[in-house]
DNA sequence: CGAATATATGAGGGTTTCCTCAGTTTCGGT
DNA sequence: ACCGAAACTGAGGAAACCCTCATATATTCG
């Protein structure tokens, strides 16, 4: 669709003193900014500089083209969702697949809640360009840590294991993308918090 | 944040003769063809209209700029689901609530899939254009709906059927979307058209 | 047929955007 | 204090894009 070859997204140069690591850090979160203020589709390099209070050239020593700075974003997000996920799991292996259900969906939360707005803006840089791969290797990838977890539980008795992991990561995926897409109201955020984990532990239940 | 006023965002006039219908036709496939190949950012007047094989002032008969077009086109797309949502609601009333649940998981299901290219291609749009209140209230709607619909079954005793309705619209809205944006396998839509149905009925059996 | 109406055309003006590069400023170590 | 490396600047070339308008063709109907 949109994709480049991927030795073009990656970033120019790493910093190597704290002058630099400071404006990039100003450029990430002016990108944001923009990008809720504006749209995916005003997201202008020009935008983001003056944001950012750095020079367009500046970005372009970190970055080859503006493509390669929103896809670092994503990265990094999608990286910073892994990472904290695979803590929780770490927690969660042993435990009856009822609990583990319910923790993964808290988890889940937890991860997305305190930068709800930051994930909102990338999810339009993920339309935009041809990401889904990268979603889609993250989601097999958490299937994969959920039907080991499932798997580990004591009470453990699934006829297809892989399958009750992935829909459970679809469903908590999913769910919480569309709440947070649409800018949910704290009122639904915290119905969000009471309820998915109910809803997975029953799921996980009937397909015990 | 890009939202234009919605008196702008109209189509500029309807087709009387039965040629200008054929070239609406045209436009409107045309787009979700160039949104599918090359993604909302490279969507461009003159591309579409290439490819509807007009030219580009006959698409600004139409539609007074780029942006009415894409609305429009979501629009539409949302009153169909919602359309094809309201019958299947009707066979419904009455039933119990888990065959309520199951039936409505499966509504939706069938109701994207068929189309699921073009759906996939238009949640782009949502996201480069401030739309995402139109879904929000495409939401409420269905919220309402669902509502009704549980607690006109006979078996009905919820705490708060609002609540689970939302959570079942949320539910059922984010799975679908995010496996048909990821662009799923047929292997994991079978799954989900097996899991789904049976992950919503578990849920509100057991918030019943 | 012939007038009135509906529809279609596409070159181009004006604007926006991406990204480069030659030159300047700041930093860190000696 | 001095120098080489690192970081920063911003005007402007080149390309892409949106949309208009004067003109041309098709359809309908009295």
């Amino acid at each position: 669709m949109n994709r480049p070859a991927p030795s073009l997204l990656r970033p120019r140069k790493a910093p190597k003193q704290a002058r630099s690591t400071a404006t990039l850090e100003a450029i990430h979160t002016a990108t944001i900014q923009v990008l809720l203020a504006e749209g995916v589709g005003r997201l202008t390099t020009a935008r983001v500089a003056e944001r950012a209070g750095v020079s367009i050239g500046t970005m372009y020593q970190y970055y080859p083209h503006k493509q390669a700075l929103l896809f670092a974003m994503v990265e990094r997000q999608l990286e910073t969702v892994i990472g904290f996920m695979l803590t929780a799991a770490e927690q969660l292996r042993g435990q009856d697949v009822g609990t583990v259900a319910e923790g993964l969906a808290l988890a889940w939360i937890d991860a997305k809640t305190p930068e709800s707005e930051a994930f909102r803006a990338l999810y339009g840089v993920v339309a935009e360009f041809d990401l889904a791969e990268g979603m889609g290797q993250a989601l097999a990838q958490m299937t994969e840590v959920f039907s080991g977890l499932l798997a580990a539980a004591p009470d453990a008795h699934f006829a297809d294991c892989e399958a009750v992991a992935f829909m459970l990561a679809v469903i908590i995926g999913g769910t919480v993308r569309m709440l947070l897409d649409t800018a949910a109201s704290p009122d639904n955020l915290a119905r969000l918090r009471q309820e998915l984990p109910r809803a997975c532990r029953a799921y996980v239940a009937s397909a015990r």
